[in-house]
DNA sequence: ATGAAAGCGCTAACAG
DNA sequence: CTGTTAGCGCTTTCAT
């Protein structure tokens, strides 16, 4: 066991309460005894204990980033840029990977629950929604990234596929190509649907054809993407 | 605040000790009792709170993992096979990011011992260790990956640095090459300077001389990298 | 088999 | 300014 706020008390001869005071800069403490207080914690080598804390406050100052796949190079960078800012304000964030499977999703969002986190981040694994009453019954502020419906009453930060997706398209055709192709991840994930839209759009804008052969959906999680890219690129038309 | 243990006991009217015996799986209740308490818990949608489960139980269930950069691709392979095998145990683990700083490391080391976490596993920055006393303060199990140095009465799993530079170059010299350089991250940094050896030791080992412009350090936290590999080819001799 | 009560470490009224 | 007390939600003796 290590050392309590009751021992810095009992060596000061003071009571505990007022040592937490001390300890959390609270008003009403004479400078003095704070002093003391102060000197005799680090000298102890008093670590507040968070948990404890986080009972009687209920707040634990801690996040979970859910994320279907940390080696997924798009994620790190998300997971760098959370934990960094959380840090900045005393949060720890906890990393859990879903593997790109539903149930797992919905495994660690009641792990997080029972974990009492303040918030919750979402990378939501492609497809299918499960029921937004899964989504509601985190009481915690939950807010999605990377992908989201939209209108379900909740924040998220996304990408605006539909314009990249158009962008892409568009600085193509700008560049004199005709035979411009679609590749996208897997047909039932949202982000690849959305920029197929862009890609649809830019082309049907400056009254191109589309052409089906160039379009193709592949699996990411299957990894069929080189195969299919291969396949796309040798389409000698 | 959500539905605890007490709530079901008196929605039973019995005392809570008993369902708290029940929901964990405790021998001493009647068969008959612990069904209505286990029918009444996932009615009322009951989720146990970890907090307080880890304050009386003296454990959080919870590791901390330590590492410089998420975005360096080695670490979210470590990160996923570490995150996969703990939550499997049914543990959740803490991201920490230090940047590849020090005191950054120190911090985190400090905040994981407040968060009560059950053991750390830590890559630490590379270069100068902070005092073993700092490491010695953690009183969880501290585990290196990555780096570590031997000897230092902590577990360790590493790659065998010498061993990988020694194969990288026999491989090199038995494939006939004789012009064979070396390109490490930092000079200050163990995995670099091990496998340097490594590198060293085949070489002398063949009985080839190890030329020194063919041997270089840079610094990955700078990303002096690519202009050095760049400029290690174009080294014509 | 079940209940009463103490206690994990800490914060927050409420009194003095 | 400081001490006493209750309580956060749960587990665990100790009785019954």
């Amino acid at each position: 066991m290590s050392i309590t706020i009751k021992d810095i008390a009992r060596k000061l001869n003071i009571s505990y309460a007022t040592v937490s005071r001390a300890l959390n800069d609270r008003y009403g403490v004479d400078p003095h005894t704070r002093e003391k207080i102060l000197k005799a914690a680090r000298e102890m080598n008093y670590l507040p204990n968070a948990i404890a804390r986080g009972l009687v406050n209920q707040q634990t100052e801690t996040i979970g980033l859910v994320i279907p796949d940390i080696t997924n190079p798009f994620f790190p960078e998300v997971a760098l840029g959370i934990e960094d800012r959380a840090g900045e304000e005393g949060y720890s964030v906890f990393l859990c990977n879903t593997n790109w499977e539903q149930d797992r999703e919905l495994r660690y969002l009641s792990l997080l629950r029972e974990k009492r986190v303040d918030g919750i981040i979402l990378a939501p694994v492609s497809g299918k929604t499960p029921s937004n009453r899964e989504y509601d019954r985190v009481e915690a502020p939950l807010v999605f990234v990377s992908e989201a419906r939209r209108g379900m009453g909740k924040s998220y930060v996304t990408i605006d596929n539909v314009q990249g997706g158009c962008i892409a398209t568009e600085h193509l055709i700008r560049k004199g190509y005709t035979r411009i192709g679609f590749f996208g991840a897997a047909e039932d994930e949202l982000t690849s649907g959305e920029r197929y839209q862009g890609y649809a759009k830019a082309l049907r804008d400056a009254g191109m054809q589309e052409r089906e052969k160039y379009v193709r959906f592949g699996d990411y999680r299957t990894n069929t993407g080189s195969r299919l890219i291969t396949e796309l690129i040798g389409n000698g038309d």
